[in-house]
DNA sequence: ACAGAAACGAGAGCACTGCTCTTGCAATTG
DNA sequence: CAATTGCAAGAGCAGTGCTCTCGTTTCTGT
């Protein structure tokens, strides 16, 4: 060992690196479908079969795109909510969720690739979960944070979600919300992502004219819905 | 002429017919990304150029399958709105929302091709906007049969949707309805979709333990949220 | 009824894809 | 310094969408 752990060995990390760049701005370009192995190889002044050694498939390459995605989102919407320190639940949970639309909007493909169909065969690793989770895990956290400041406000009358939610993996996150309020959360994060599914995949047009107003007002609904505040 | 407008007209319209069956089973075991013609033509004893004679290419083959599934979806959610006639709108959208779904899970590579990410451009050719509309019409037939046998519900207290919604549209289908509530209406139908997506597509594994139930739970929230009945 | 036109399927071929395997060169290691 | 390992190049395979040409069959106007 060379004390660096080999100058090759930087060169790879750095040559993986310019092929996901790469990567990306063909994805960005053509979209997912259109990524093209040999296109990333020549666009780079390689032969295609140069790049099977740091990527042994195409949806390998994929998926490192993925998790890169994933990342990049969760960390966007996790700096949103962490801005204005000591703001209320209301605003963060509102930042978060235009910080959501923002990225999508900037990163349509990418955010296709995540959201959209999947690929075949694919199986997240490991290490994608947890990447994946950032965003689910921003919106439990302010939830919380929410509930833990209001003294009584669960009045454990609500629906009992243990039969079809996972309440254990849920109270990680939210420890201090009552559990049939987990219902409501889990329904504001998947309407978001449906919303902005629909609204990026084409299937509001006719519907909505405005999709910024309509956007900010889905998330004013939302969050009269969660009780946030108050 | 014959008669019967040719033979061969016939025959044409049986090929197509035939072609768009072959291409539906390849769709459902490997999904529309691995659909491809000259698997088609292998499967119908014929050479792939053969297809070319009745579609002009492969997206043109897809927005086939395309308007076909959006139909089937359509009529099935249709026939369950309208099933048990005279039933409640509460019945007539609890049905229909599980219609929706049984669709969804019987015919997952289809949903996928409808509402995961869309074929890179493509432009969906107005007669495909009316099938894609069906499904919507249902939610809001039944939201505006709701309203029109309420004398009093509508208080004029909500939101101003004119901003961001086509108030025009919407009321073709639901001129019973005060605009006021076109908000959520819009939102229970993105709703119910983006839950099939996150659900189908794998985002609520980890989450959820039983989707049925969850879904059940989910059309409970939004029937309330709706004041659906009462 | 017959000639011309149109539709059809077969086949060859082009440019492209993901992926494999071999070959020579360069860097790294003992 | 010798041997191993990592690397890029190149050829090649099987597959794709799509185009073009070529006989054959069917329809159509006179």
């Amino acid at each position: 060992m060379t004390g660096e752990q080999g100058v090759r060995a930087a060169a790879r990390v750095a040559q993986i690196e310019a092929i996901k760049t790469t990567a990306r701005e063909l994805l960005i370009e053509k979209g997912a479908a259109g990524l093209s192995l040999r296109e990333v190889a020549r666009e780079m002044g390689l032969v295609s079969s140069a790049l099977y050694r740091y990527f042994a498939t195409r949806d390998e390459l994929l998926t490192a795109l993925i998790f890169d995605a994933y990342n990049d989102l969760g960390s966007a919407v996790e700096r949103a909510a962490e801005s204005n320190t000591g703001a209320s639940t209301t605003v963060r949970w509102r930042n978060s969720c235009q910080a959501v639309r923002t990225w999508a909007l900037a990163h349509p493909n990418e955010f296709a690739l995540l959201y959209g169909t999947p690929i075949p065969g694919y199986n997240a690793p490991t290490g994608t979960i947890a990447a994946a989770t950032r965003v689910a895990t921003v919106f439990g956290s302010i939830l919380n944070d929410d509930r833990a400041q209001k003294a009584e406000l669960a009045d454990g009358q609500g629906r009992d979600v243990r039969p079809f939610l996972s309440v254990s993996n849920l109270a990680l996150v939210m420890p201090a919300v009552d559990p049939s309020d987990y219902l409501r959360g889990v329904m504001a994060w998947t309407h978001i992502f449906g919303h902005l599914t629909f609204e990026l995949f084409g299937h509001l047009v006719g519907t909505v004219t405005s999709p910024d107003l309509a956007y900010a007002a889905v998330v004013d609904e939302l969050t009269e819905w969660l009780r946030l505040g108050e």
